[in-house]
DNA sequence: GAGTGGTCTAGACCACCAA
DNA sequence: TGGTGGTCTAGACCACTCC
């Protein structure tokens, strides 16, 4: 067996896990060792298994080893698209409809996100079309001090999500996907019946310590979030 | 300016993505006057630029060298576990509860699911417990003949789920995200109220052509999957 | 303390693909 | 067809950890 790539390694090396020549829970053998076997350097195994182990399947620690993790934890990667991006890539037309659009003072549940107490807060409400049909609604608070031009900006000719990626950079963020049930407000909006479930995210994007902004989308029904292993 | 780690080098790429010195769709400098100007290798830039690559933020082409990603599409990385596994990790008792087990023929969007024909399926319908809560409700299919032992492993005292996690290697999958409400024998399961939001996941794993599994959780009302950008 | 993975280097060759 | 990213090598040093 030899295998100067690095793709040819981490072939050998999944095979050899799935084959339980390496049980679950044992060590491998070492970078060097595997290097001298397979006939290559051993920064191509490091390749590798760097990259097994960024699947889940192996645990690597300096000085213990590597070994076959005992409970493969399986990485997905979504892709977040912005959604104009998203819809005009299957062929629609794409449309923004802003709802509102207010300085207030928000909810706790929301004030809680925004760190900063001094944070001047735009709530701004509105709807993604697909074929003029309802997409998703979106509702976002944006700390307008964090992030410039916020309240001079024309949220009818550009959407905020789409406003907010191109003009602000931001370091993290974090996301959460549920599901509820269509309020008569937002039923009437995404024209469902009242009570329909609904793909729901939750994401806040932060730079620093400062939250720039908070944003929920509900998706009409029938929406699915898809990816591959 | 010199970064003689790919973890530097990244960070000044990224800085320059941010403070548009390299603005949305314009090209940046190849790899080797990179390495020059930063004082470090080619290999160490090469690192550091597929990194960024990965997160979505610049596009890269042989020939063509790389340039900003115009619309960056944010790609968050999603942790699937076992889902004892990630019970326990809170703390809490993890339990499964078999609720049906039969050899029967599936409905055709089922059967749609598995290519094979002659696929002898079985039907496994359980309820996964967290601290004597539901959490979960399980309902897969699985292909006895692709997958050896279906037949004869008792799934009262392993769920299907961990058990061919352990036991059947696979080599691909896909997963998809949607939102339903309770029907009533859900709700029964989950002890939930009918027509309660779930949030549903739908995932399909399969080996070389052949399909192993399908299956669809419920999980109980006000899980949220949750990662970080 | 010593062994393991993590990383950097300098150089080289190759595959791909736009010009 | 030439330039660019993709990769491999051999060697070296370092950082972290487990003994």
């Amino acid at each position: 067996m030899t295998a100067n790539s690095w793709q040819a390694v981490r072939a050998e090396v999944l095979r050899r896990i799935r084959a339980r020549e390496w049980p679950p829970g044992e060590p491998i053998p070492h970078e060097a060792d595997l290097a001298l076997e397979l006939g290559c350097a051993r920064a191509t195994v490091n390749r590798a298994l760097r990259e097994v182990a960024e699947s889940g399947l192996i645990e690597r620690r300096r000085r213990a080893g590597s070994r076959v993790a005992l409970h493969p934890v399986r990485k997905a990667t979504l892709d977040i698209p912005v959604i104009r991006v998203e819809i005009e890539s299957r062929g629609e037309a794409y449309d923004f409809s802003l709802i509102t659009r207010e300085e207030t003072t928000p909810p706790p549940s929301i004030r809680a996100r925004f760190k900063a107490p001094d944070a001047r807060l735009l709530h701004v409400t509105g709807l993604h079309l697909a074929d003029g049909q309802p997409h998703a609604l979106e509702d976002r608070w944006i700390d307008a001090q964090a992030v410039p031009d916020t309240l001079t900006t024309d949220f009818t000719r550009i959407s905020p999500n789409e406003w907010l990626v191109l003009s602000v950079p931001f370091e993290g963020g974090d996301i959460a996907f549920s599901a509820t049930t269509a309020s008569a407000t937002e039923a009437q909006a995404l024209t469902c019946p009242e009570g329909a479930p609904l793909f729901v995210t939750d994401r806040t994007t932060w730079r620093g310590e400062r939250t720039l902004t908070s944003v929920r989308l509900l998706f009409a029904p029938g929406y699915r979030l898809h990816t591959r292993l």
